[in-house]
DNA sequence: AATGTATCCAACCGCATGTCA
DNA sequence: GTGACATGCGGTTGGATACAT
C-alpha cells in the first residue's frame, strides 16, 4: 500500500505561479501565518498543492529573502560549509540569512562547482583533482585542513570528534508546541528544549549547525522566532561547555571575525521576522 | 534575423522523518 | 506497535533567457 498523494492533483494548477496566486498566498500568510500547508491552499483560495504553496513561500515570497548575486564572502562560506556538511543544503542555508536551500543548491551546481573545478579542486571531495591519496604534507591536505579545521579545543573536543556525521536524523526535535487546530502538526526545527539534556550534546550539535538564523517556535497559534544572536549563543554555549562568549559557525570556521560576521552583527532578528508576519 | 546551444533557476517529484490517533 | 498524515529535504526537470554562430 503506497501513501496517498499529498493532495488531489486532478484540479491543481502546476507550473509557474501567477501574480494573482502569489498575492493570495502572501495575503493569507500575512493574516494567518505559516503552517498547515495541506489546508492552506483551499483556505487561501488557491488551486495549488500544499507542497507547492510551501515551496513558493519559502523560496520566493518570504519577505526576508535576500535577492541578488552571491557575494565573495557567501561563496567562500558555502564552500566551507559544504566541505563540512556535504549536500545538506538546508543546513547550509541556515547559516546564510536570506538565502534558501534551493537557491544555494542551484548556485552550487551552476557556479561554485565550476569555480572549484577551475581551481583544480574536486567539488565533491574538496580535494585536489589528480591526487587520489591523502598525503599529510601535501598541498591537498592543506586545502582540506583549511576547509575543515574547526579548532575545537577544550573538554568538548573529544566528544565532537567522536560524533557521527549524521546531521539531522536523530535527536528529540519534538520541540513544537503544536497548534493542533485543523490537525496540523509541524516538525523539524530545533528549540531550547533540545539543549536540556547534557547527554544530548552531540545530537544538539548536529541539529544546531543549520537553523540558527531561522529557528522558529510555535507559540499558541502564532509563530515567533529565536533571534540569531540568541540562537548562536545557545549553540555556542552548549558547544563550548557553557562559555558565554561563544561565536557562530562562520566565526568558528575562521571565515569571519566577530565584528565582520553578519550573523554576529544581527542583534535582534526577531524584529525583522515578526514584522514580516504581521 | 534565424537558429542552435548553454545557462539559470523555479518548480516538481519521491522519499525520509516526525507526529498523532 | 502501527498506519496515516503533514512536512521537509535533496535530486531532477523543463521553461525562459542569454549568448554564440
Amino acid at each position: 500500500m503506497g501513501r496517498s498523494p499529498c493532495c488531489e492533483k486532478a484540479h491543481m494548477n502546476k507550473g509557474a505561479w501567477t501574480k494573482e496566486e502569489d498575492q493570495l498566498l502572501v495575503d493569507y500568510i500575512r493574516k494567518h501565518g505559516e503552517g498547515c500547508w495541506r489546508s492552506l491552499p483551499r483556505a487561501a483560495g488557491l488551486q495549488r498543492c500544499g507542497k507547492s504553496c510551501r515551496l513558493r513561500w519559502m523560496n520566493y515570497l518570504r519577505p526576508d529573502l535576500k535577492r541578488g548575486n552571491f557575494t565573495e564572502e557567501e561563496d567562500e562560506l558555502i564552500i566551507k560549509l559544504h566541505s563540512l556538511l556535504g549536500n545538506k543544503w538546508s543546513l547550509i542555508a541556515g547559516r546564510l540569512p536570506g538565502r534558501t536551500d534551493n537557491e544555494i543548491k542551484n548556485y552550487w551546481n551552476t557556479h561554485i562547482k565550476r569555480k572549484l573545478l577551475s581551481r583544480g579542486i574536486d567539488p565533491n571531495t574538496h580535494r585536489l583533482i589528480n591526487e587520489s591519496t591523502v598525503s599529510p604534507s601535501s598541498l591537498q591536505n592543506d586545502i582540506v585542513n583549511e576547509s575543515l579545521h574547526l579548532d575545537f579545543t577544550g573538554p568538548d573536543q573529544e566528544r565532537l570528534v567522536k560524533a557521527e556525521p549524521v546531521v539531522q536524523k536523530e535527536g528529540n526535535n519534538n520541540n513544537n508546541n503544536n497548534n493542533n487546530n485543523n490537525n496540523c502538526t509541524s516538525s523539524g526545527t530545533t528549540s531550547d528544549k533540545d539543549f536540556q539534556n547534557e547527554d544530548d550534546w552531540v545530537l544538539n550539535l548536529e541539529l544546531s549547525v543549520g537553523p540558527a538564523a531561522t529557528t522558529y517556535r510555535y507559540e499558541s497559534t502564532r509563530k515567533t522566532s529565536l533571534d540569531s544572536a540568541e540562537s548562536n549563543r545557545r549553540w555556542g554555549s552548549e558547544l563550548y561547555g557553557g562559555r558565554s562568549d561563544a561565536v557562530c559557525l562562520c566565526c568558528r570556521i575562521g571565515l569571519f571575525r566577530n565584528e565582520s560576521c553578519r550573523n554576529c552583527r544581527i542583534s535582534d532578528v526577531r524584529t525583522i521576522r515578526e514584522s514580516r508576519i504581521l
